[in-house]
RNA sequence: GGCGUCGUACCCAAGUGGUCUAAGGGAUCGGUUUGCAAAACCGCUAUUCGUCGGUUCGAAUCCGACCGACGCCUCCA
């Protein structure tokens, strides 16, 4: 079942029907982290963005080879590492370890490779010397730079010659030259790597085309990307791939918008708050996912905790929906299921340029409808009604993954006593007694909820 | 300076020419239910979409001006 999906591609400016190269595989290729801090929320918008778009093409019957890339060769890293005597290898390991932690824990899928810069250093290095024989790049002091005038490329792909600042200073030609391998400095110390034109270090723009063009090959599908990549970064990957196939890199290029801070000072506090293990503190990592899916990817979000009590909210309304009518999570469940209109609803809500505020509205929708006929009959629901309703949240939670997949929580003898204490009081109406174990309860972090089918207890969000 | 985006209820957020007297979520207040709660359900909360004009049989949606917020123009998810 392949449906029409729409894609808003920063090239044109529009929403375009995707077609992929080959109808078998999809190629995407998304700019992964520079690992030389702990990733923050923001960067986690994005690349659950990434995983959407993965989600929703998988959704619609395409197999999607994905790269992500890891950026560990930059100044930062460099600087960090010798500013605090480290290994260098030592900071990058350790982001990197924190950043596929947080990747899986907010529920995104695995990519079909994670690459690292450092492993594809000789790949950059005759990449560069391709560019060189070719005459679109040429050294300078044992930097490389691409030649943009001798080219013969199109540049203008996000950004105009035009506009791009002279840069004063500079051992470039043309003022939208940009490096391609960095000369090794007095200050990156023993932090270098051997190449034809001296120490150095490749620069961030090659290492993206050289990650994805050996992955993925010269001509890709979609490639992701937050929106502060489209320029310079996006430009350029993509104008040295080309100068050397001279066929389209890229056909989809999808850019998720930023997350904003409150207060938009920039300040080292505030950078801390917005780190995914902070807020990890007070929110789950469901309700936190949930929340970067409530706006489209293309609308700023501007952050606010409230936000994220709201998508907790969310979140327990569903789950009381699926425990009030018994329902099963089930990831494989609502495949070979023939969906129903909401279902269909809710599939082209994000196949049209991934509109998941649209989606989420759809579902609510479906439960309001459901809980509205059902309601009265909770306890003996018929077999297609629970089926209907199973399919649609298992749907649901493919693309979305806030609902926690076989996550009881034993509950502890001293709340089953508690439990029946209360129930006895409850029959002997001994209301004052029971109301005491209910807050009892409520202190150990349990809500109690008495239904016709006896007291349920829910743990505390 | 150049290029571009956005402004929808108390808050968040879809909708981008007629099905819109504007989806959905949160919040508030009434009601049903309950020993009391909780959950669920019912009802209320934008005749209006930054402002002012224009186009049209018809506009939140198109055009213009203005006001306001913001992004990019070689650090950046």
């Amino acid at each position: 079942m392949k449906n029409n999906i729409e894609f808003y591609n920063s090239i044109s400016g529009r929403k375009e029907t995707f077609k992929p190269i080959n109808s078998s595989q999809v190629l995407l290729y998304g700019c992964g982290p520079t690992v030389y801090d702990a990733p923050h929320l923001g960067n986690f918008r994005t690349f659950v963005f990434y995983d959407l778009t993965i989600r929703v093409l998988e959704l619609n019957d395409f197999s999607v080879k994905s790269v992500i890339n890891i950026t560990d060769i930059d100044d930062k890293i460099i600087s960090r590492a010798n500013s605090e005597k480290v290994a260098y290898d030592k900071i990058t390991s350790k982001y990197e370890s924190i950043f596929i932690d947080q990747w899986k824990r907010l529920n995104n899928q695995l990519p079909t490779h994670f690459i690292r810069a450092t492993e594809n250093i000789s790949e950059m290095i005759s990449f560069i010397e391709d560019l060189l024989s070719n005459n679109f790049a040429y050294v300078v002091n044992g930097s490389v730079y691409f030649d943009s005038k001798n080219s013969k490329i199109d540049y203008d792909k996000f950004v105009s010659n035009e506009e791009i600042h002279k840069d004063q200073n500079s051992e470039k030609k043309f003022q939208s030259d940009f490096a391609l391998w960095k000369a090794w400095k007095k200050e990156d110390e023993e932090i270098f790597w051997d190449s034809p034109w001296g120490k150095g270090r490749p620069a961030w723009h090659t290492e993206c085309s050289v990650i994805a063009s050996n992955f993925l090959g010269n001509s890709i599908d979609i490639h992701c990307g937050g929106i502060d990549l489209k320029f310079p970064h996006h430009q350029n990957e993509s104008v040295q791939v080309e100068a050397l196939s001279k066929k389209i890199f890229t056909r989809y290029w999808l850019h998720s918008e930023h997350l904003l801070l409150e207060e938009d000072k920039m300040s080292k506090s505030l950078g801390n708050i917005l780190s995914v293990q902070s807020l990890e503190e007070e929110f789950s990592l469901e309700s936190i996912r949930l929340f970067l899916m409530t706006a489209h990817y293309r609308s700023k979000i501007t952050f606010n905790k409230n936000l994220l009590i709201e998508s907790q909210k969310m979140i327990s309304k569903i789950e009381r929906f699926i425990d009030n009518f018994n329902l099963r999570l089930d990831s494989k469940k609502f495949k070979n299921y023939d969906f129903v209109n909401e279902e269909i609803d809710f599939i082209n809500a994000l196949n049209d340029d991934l509109n998941t505020p649209k989606a989420l509205g759809v579902f609510f929708n479906f439960i309001n409808d459901f809980n509205k006929k059902n309601n009265s009959s909770a306890g003996n629901l018929k077999n297609a009604e629970r089926e209907k309703a199973e399919s649609f949240i298992n749907l649901f939670n493919s693309v979305f993954q806030c609902l926690s997949v076989g996550k009881s929580n034993p509950l502890s003898d001293n709340i089953k006593d508690l439990l029946q204490t209360r129930e006895q009081a409850r029959a002997e109406k001994n209301w004052e007694l029971a109301d005491q174990v209910r807050d009892s309860l409520s202190n150990l972090g349990w809500i109690v909820e008495d239904t016709p089918k006896g007291p349920k207890v829910i743990r505390k969000k």
